[in-house]
DNA sequence: GCTTGACCTCAAGTCGACTTGAAGTCGTAC
DNA sequence: GTACGACTTCAAGTCGACTTGAGGTCAAGC
């Protein structure tokens, strides 16, 4: 079993070093030893951050990431999966129609955009928030979003 | 033409009035006049801010969209929108790959997801960063994502 | 005259995921 | 023996879009 270092690891995963040291500091993954100062990796941490690599691409934060790896074996729960697949689902839809909209203002020949009735649907739409949970990924987690109350 | 206080724009627009008061600090909106120290608003301030409601929804930066304005009356690149059409579509083409990754994954009956190739084939384009644009609205200005170098 | 409430300014804080910088420790090569 | 390069620690900085807090102003109503 060959033992890594972090540059190695960096090299081989993608992640800078300075990247790696943090998610250790966060828990999610964990050198083998040290070798004097050196942190010293097993090949398995590669596959971790594949997984991790994978997780923040679904769309999860570090920290869901890591408590998926919490109690030892990585443990992925099925629901989640399909729940996070339902919630792309939504974030396709919304964008896929903002997409259309785009693609209709581009073409539209009226004057100004501020004519153009499909333009100014949109308009309303974003106002009212449609494409509000866009990208709804729960990393996000809204710097809390009071949204000014619609009247008191 | 009716002057409205920020408290009246806010929960007209649905945007907070601090948030108002930044828009104004970054050059998004202005205000007519002060009635004292309180700002007054045109309501030509709503059609505005719906604006960069959209412009917020389709990704764009509130910087992109200050420069949008920049000129006096807004002009609206049509070929920006295009092209912000199409990254829509780069990314809608992800995350609908990653959502059948992902319903598969819940689906998978291999004892371990770790050994299910359709999941490992996932990991692997994670790695490889396949998911990596995903969202890639210029707002997120990716933070110097140096990307540590493959073998140096 | 005093309270209330809606506004004001300005500086600082928040969020997540890192990066950067300064200062220090090693092993190896010359 | 000393320079180099790769590592180390720890605190602080970064990004965008705001929010929060402290302390102040002002008109209206009691």
């Amino acid at each position: 079993m060959r033992e890594l270092d972090i540059g190695e690891v960096s090299r081989r995963s993608g992640v800078s070093a300075s990247a790696l040291r943090y998610y250790e500091e966060i828990g999610l993954i964990r050198p083998i030893g040290r070798r004097g100062l050196r942190r010293q990796y097993d090949e398995a941490v590669l596959e971790r951050l594949a997984l991790v690599a994978l997780g923040r691409a679904a769309g999860f934060s570090l920290e869901e990431i890591a408590s998926i790896f919490a109690q030892g074996r990585p443990r992925i729960d099925r629901a989640r999966l399909a729940a996070r697949a339902d919630e792309l689902d939504a974030t396709i839809r919304t964008l896929a129609a903002m997409r259309d909209g785009l693609r209709h203002a581009a073409a539209c020949r009226a004057p100004s955009h501020l004519e153009c009735p499909t333009f100014r649907r949109l308009m309303r739409a974003a106002v009212a928030g449609a494409f509000e949970p866009v990208m709804a990924a729960p990393s996000r987690a809204a710097p809390k979003r009071s949204r000014a109350r619609k009247r008191a």
